[in-house]
DNA sequence: ATGATGTATGTAAAGGTTTACATAAGCCCC
DNA sequence: GGGGCTTATGTAAACCTTTACATACATCAT
């Protein structure tokens, strides 16, 4: 139903337009022509230079009033719009922003191209988007897009540049990163407060009387992740509890480093209460691995993670986690990445949104009877 | 580590490539200049004009050997890129495909547009992506990139097309449907066979014993939905079982949709034992709303969906389901498209992939305490 | 009346390609 | 040995804009 009504405004709307044009230019043979209208065109039919229609459209108010008005009449009847091609070779920018991420399958990613998406069309830009499979020579790739003008600016989704670091360091396009601060480019970035997110998860945690909390993560190579882990640190510091390495796991946030990590912790003489995890992806592999040898979450054990990944939701026992709010980080990451574009110069060299914990099933007391632990 | 290695790979390859630029032409100051190469410089190092650089690059067999190792080397020495803007512009059509979606979040969308990108720049193209959210107007916008020859085809993820059909019918852009034939644009299209695949899920049902199979869907807006509900009644015909209308309801496919359809069907006087859903959002939302009145699924009901959504595997219990093998449609739709670009004539009007059904937990026998129904 | 100032518009160059057409050279055959 | 054919290359126009500069005209102060 809503795609019937979608088509007959759609419909309404382009005989409308139609018949404006028919009436106004009875004899114009170009108005419904194969190739579409040309400045040329416009300049025409509304007897001036196209000189001066460019100008009407890109600087109104360097125009006579009855100037404008002709030229406008001339753009409706021709239904002219101005070829972003030809613009932007002479303007040497064009109106696209190249988005780049690791994976474009990721469902982290897709919700925040919607913000990104929004953001641009709102101000004219299109987006084009590219993945690089964690393959630096594909990240290479997309460098052409820049050389040749057909993209303006960058928004990255990985904490490292997909390019190497001399070549792009002094021509690098405009760009801004996403989620996580850029290992070796010194843009600015948009994200989460991940510190504080993993300070609220962590916090909750201890609120639930847990004292021994494992961290699974991958706290070396993302940026992000190592603040999660200052979160987890500070967290345990503040509630006067000593660091124990014994229940610290590296792990490279796959659901497969999760079931790993819980392997590996039950060789070991310590068990922990709850398992604070690096990312979501994680916590479902801990979940996994804990539900495999029987354990019922979160009666047994407490599990957090940090994302919320749409599956959080539907994973069982439903997964209490850190929420990145997504469309508003791809809506900034945009608008900043924009002024850059018009400014030069970076407002802020790095915007952090606030987290929020979103408390689901997967986290309770710590059982009694474990409680020798 | 994934990521130093490929930093450390992305380097060395930047630093070759300097060193070969130096050593080749130590004095050309325009090596490393902050704007990028032209044809003409190429030109100029290599001794000849630019058209025989131009033809060197895209005929090389109407060149002579030893211009074209010329023209090569003064290529690797300036780094030149073909500026894509002034070709799309003297071309008259760009490298790039506009992929419109509905919603750019919907993670079906994600993996398709992984099979589309990949298929894409393999031939030199790029996407740029845009979505409807269902609005005609936003439709119309996308436009503009066909009219300034921004993009040079396009694929459509929405049954329907996002603009008028009687401004576009006669200028559409190059164009391919994907999962659902379109609706008013007569124009081919890639997906699964939806009428084969629902065909597998009630023949599993049948299989295990169902008698009274329930069809909660959409279908009257969507082709592919519609097709889902022939292979419905087909597999009930083929086993002789009268269609029973009272247990089949209409839906949008949405999560709520599923839900309202349980709570519909037990304000009636017949229950089923299955549900057969038309997609994987409404049986979950079908298993939510079983759930909430006290259900077990597959004990009391069998639940089937169809996509094969990321969350199916992930929801307890694990969704029988119809996979889309969604990275091959991908694929499939661009190919298909880039054919069309080239030769103008579609090879075939609509590719059907074979879609698996993807046996998880949500479906047993009828329980017998329920076959007096 | 004259010169200065300001406003509105037009002219033409530039941006980087591709390619039709022209040119030049080499070769072959009668 | 000259006409015709093939092959390799060059010249210049065209694609559609934007904008610096030039022009023309009106206004105003002297």
């Amino acid at each position: 139903m809503i795609y019937t009504d979608q088509l007959k405004h759609a419909f309404d709307l382009s005989t409308s337009l139609c018949s404006v044009a028919a009436k106004t230019a009875p004899r114009q043979s170009q108005v419904s022509n194969s190739t579409p209208a040309t400045i040329e065109d416009v300049a025409r039919i509304a007897e001036v230079s196209i000189a001066t229609v460019s100008r009407a459209i890109h600087m109104p108010e360097k125009v006579a009033n009855s100037t404008r008005l002709k030229v406008n009449q001339a753009i409706a009847i021709t239904g002219y719009t101005t070829n972003a091609m030809a613009r932007s070779l002479r303007l040497g920018r064009s109106n696209m922003i190249l988005v780049v991420a690791p994976d474009i399958g990721d469902p982290n990613f897709s919700n925040i191209l919607v913000g990104l998406e929004n953001e641009a069309r709102a101000h004219g830009y299109g987006i084009l988007i590219g993945h690089t499979q964690n393959d630096a020579q594909r990240g290479l790739e997309y460098l052409k897009f820049f050389n040749s003008n057909q993209a303006a600016g960058l928004i990255l989704f990985t904490g490292i540049l997909p390019f190497g670091h001399q070549t792009m360091t002094a021509r690098l396009p405009p760009s801004v990163g996403v989620f996580e601060p850029v290992f070796n480019g010194g843009i600015p970035y948009v994200g989460v407060d991940d510190t504080e997110g993993a300070r609220k998860a962590v916090d909750l945690l201890l609120a639930e009387g847990h004292r021994k909390i494992a961290f699974i993560g991958d706290s070396r190579t993302r940026l992000a992740y190592t603040r999660r882990r200052m979160g987890y640190d500070a967290g345990l510091d503040a509630a006067g509890i000593p660091p124990d390495t014994r229940i610290v796991l590296e792990g490279d946030g796959t659901i497969e480093s999760g079931r790993h990590a819980v392997e590996q912790l039950f060789m070991r003489d310590t068990l922990p209460t709850a398992f604070m995890c690096v990312n979501d992806q994680t916590a479902i592999g801990v979940m996994i691995g804990l539900g495999a040898r029987g354990y019922d979450i979160p009666r047994d054990f407490s599990v957090t993670g940090f994302d919320d990944v749409p599956q959080a939701v539907f994973i069982s026992p439903p997964l209490t986690t850190v929420r990145q709010p997504r469309t508003a980080i791809g809506k900034q990451a945009m608008a900043l990445l924009l002024e850059l574009l018009s400014d030069g110069r970076p407002a802020e060299t790095e915007i952090l949104l606030r987290p929020d914990l979103v408390v689901r099933n997967s986290v309770s007391a710590p059982s009694r009877n474990w409680s020798k632990r």
